[in-house]
Order: C-alpha cells, then structure tokens, then sequence
DNA sequence: CGGCCAATACTG
DNA sequence: CAGTAT
DNA sequence: GCCG
C-alpha cells in the first residue's frame, strides 16, 4: 500500500529511452481524459524508472511489476528500433494544442476538444475566438502566473497575510498551510490553508469577515469558487496577490472546518491525492470510510452490479484528536507529511 | 470481465 | 446531466 | 494501461 510506507530514494532511470516515450503516450491518455489508462501507465513508468538495470528483452520487460503483454510490445519496439511508430500516428498539432488547452484553469480534455474541433490552435485563438465560463477567463488571464511553481519562502508570506487577518477576527483560530508546502516539496502549484478553532465553535462566522478582509486589503483578487456548504463548513478557490511590485498572482484555498474534523480535513488536505485514495481504498477494505470529514466503522457496502459498491450504512464516526489516530484506526503506522508523496 | 489511486461540491 | 475541480 |  502506498499510504503504508515511506517514499523510498530515487533510483538512476536507465530507461530514460524508453519513459520519454511512454509519457508521451501518457500525456496523449490524459488529454483523452482516460484516467484508469492513466493510472496504468503511472505504475508501469514508476516501475521501469525504478528499475535498477537497463531493459534488452521483451521477456525482461514483461517480467517487471505492471508491464503487461501491450506494454512489452511497445517497449520492445523502441529497444529494437529506437521508435515507436504509434507516434507517427499522433497529430502533433492536436496534442500540442490539448496540453496548453487543460493547462488553463478550469478547462480540461471536453473543453479542449471542443475548441480544437472549432479550429483553435494557440492561445491567442482562445483569447480571440473561444467562448469561455468565468472560470476559464480567469485561468486564461493568469495561464503564466498560475503555471508556474511558488517557492516555499512565498507560500510563507501568504500564510503571514492570512494568519493576521484572521487572528484579527478570532484569538485562538489553528492557521495551517497543508497541501505540497506541508509536505515539504520546494515549491508548490497553489497554496492550501486550513483554519478551525479548538474550542469547536468559533470558526464559525470567521470565513466571510476574512473574505472581507483579503478583498479589502486586494490581496485576495478573485473569487473562483465559493463554497458556503452550512455554518460550519466553507471553501474558497481563489486568487491572491502580496502588495509589492513584480508579484505573481497565485492560486489560494482556504478551508474552513469544525474542530472535531480537524484530523480528518488536515489528512485529506495535506494528500498527496495518490495518498488520499490509497488510504482511503485501504479504509473501504477494512469495512471503513474515510473522507475529509471524517473516519467511520461499521460500513456495509452493498455490491451491485451496475452502480458497483454502495454505502448501505453511514456506519459509525470516530472521533479524532489528530492525524496518528486515523493511522492507528487502519492499523498504519504514522507517516509524516513529507513521507505521503507518493 | 470489472476494479483500480476516493469522495464530494459547484458551474452551466 | 457532464465537466472540472478539490 | 495492468491485474485477478
């Protein structure tokens, strides 16, 4: 289980050959939006870039984790003849186009077929021609902005902001950043905050003062998503800016949640979203559910076949004081956040 | 074959 | 509902 | 895509 040990050392890819290929074809998935073929070719190049020699057979290829017979033939062709001619095949043109369309915000594979099939190519297409939602307008006005990694010392500045404006509403309120930055990757796509109260009641009411607040001070610059769920649960999707001159506009999530789902909400939000369904597959095994609200036991699924497992019961919640204990629940140990990159 | 690396909320 | 997002 |  990936949710049940650390991520190991990288290993030297000695088949960078053959995985620069078979990314290619992952990629061409992806814009398909055929995410189990995507999931397929995840394990199958993690398996060959961990693998510690370089492959010269079909038979050596075969025999690793996660290559099937498919898989063998197209590596087996690229060995024999340094090609693959399934790309040949490929309209360059078409996937080029697809992955700058699903790099803007709000736009994924549908949408970016659509506008091909309308005859847009680039980006200054879409800006001339292409009829776009709010969304979409917003990811094309920030596509550079937004694709481009925040270093960890800024993700701190914009934590600063927020904790401020919302230590200034309510004393005591918990201000996390989770997401990549908790993890302790370098840089981060966009930066997750969540916020609750120990005393289990006054997170309530701090979200709209602190929306208030950011936009007051034009720090929060767009509102993408607002997701006032009921009086104890709110999400925003947003856009922020720090004051100075030169500053990127980045991506912002701010969270809000009671305290008694602080564990559950700190584990879903720190992911990573490999390690989310991993562990959450895991809990389904063991007759549990586990989502970002909270950790239940005592789920009976009834398995069906058209609509696959249902939920018969909601089964019973567990309460939980902080992360160790949802691992404990699964009979896992603990794993720091840095160690749930998988 | 069908399940798999989930469960849930909003937009249009 | 499909699509996109977390 | 792979796997049982």
């Amino acid at each position: 289980w990936a949710c049940a040990r650390p991520s190991s050392l990288p290993v030297k890819n000695r088949n960078k050959h053959i995985t620069d290929i078979l990314e290619i074809l992952q990629k061409k998935y992806e814009n398909l939006g055929d995410q189990w073929r995507v999931k397929g070719y995840t394990k199958a190049i993690s398996s060959i870039k961990n693998y510690p020699r370089e492959i010269t057979t079909r038979e050596e290829a075969e025999a690793i984790p996660n290559i099937g017979k498919r898989l063998a033939d197209k590596i087996w062709e690229i060995i024999s003849c340094g090609h693959l001619r399934k790309l040949d095949y490929m309209d360059n043109d078409v996937q080029t186009a697809l992955n700058v369309f699903t790099k803007i915000w709000g736009a994924g594979p549908a949408t970016a077929h659509n506008w091909i099939a309308q005859g847009l190519y680039t980006l200054d297409d879409i800006r001339a021609k292409a009829k776009l939602n709010y969304h979409q307008s917003i990811g094309l006005k920030y596509y550079d902005d937004f694709n481009e990694r925040i270093p960890r010392a800024e993700v701190v500045e914009i934590e600063a902001v927020i904790r401020e404006e919302a230590t200034a509403i309510e004393l005591g309120l918990e201000v996390i950043t989770c997401g990549s930055y908790r993890r302790e990757k370098p840089t981060c796509g966009d930066v997750d905050i969540l916020i609750s109260h120990p005393n289990g009641r006054s997170h309530q009411g701090v979200y709209h003062k602190l929306l208030r607040r950011l936009q007051a001070k034009d720090f929060l610059t767009e509102i993408l998503v607002n997701q006032d769920v009921d009086i104890d649960h709110q999400k925003l999707l947003g856009v922020c800016k720090l004051p100075e001159e030169g500053r990127k506009y980045r991506r912002l999530d701010i969270i809000v949640v009671p305290y008694r789902e602080w564990a559950c909400s700190l584990l879903y939000f720190t992911g990573s979203g490999h390690f989310n369904r991993s562990m959450r597959l895991l809990a389904r095994k063991k007759r549990m559910h586990l989502s970002e609200h909270a950790i239940s036991v005592g789920v009976l699924r009834k398995v069906t076949a058209c609509s696959g497992n249902q939920k018969l019961t909601r089964g019973t919640p567990v309460p939980t004081k902080c992360e160790a204990d949802i691992f404990a629940l699964l009979g896992l140990d603990y794993l720091e956040p840095k160690d749930r990159d998988c």
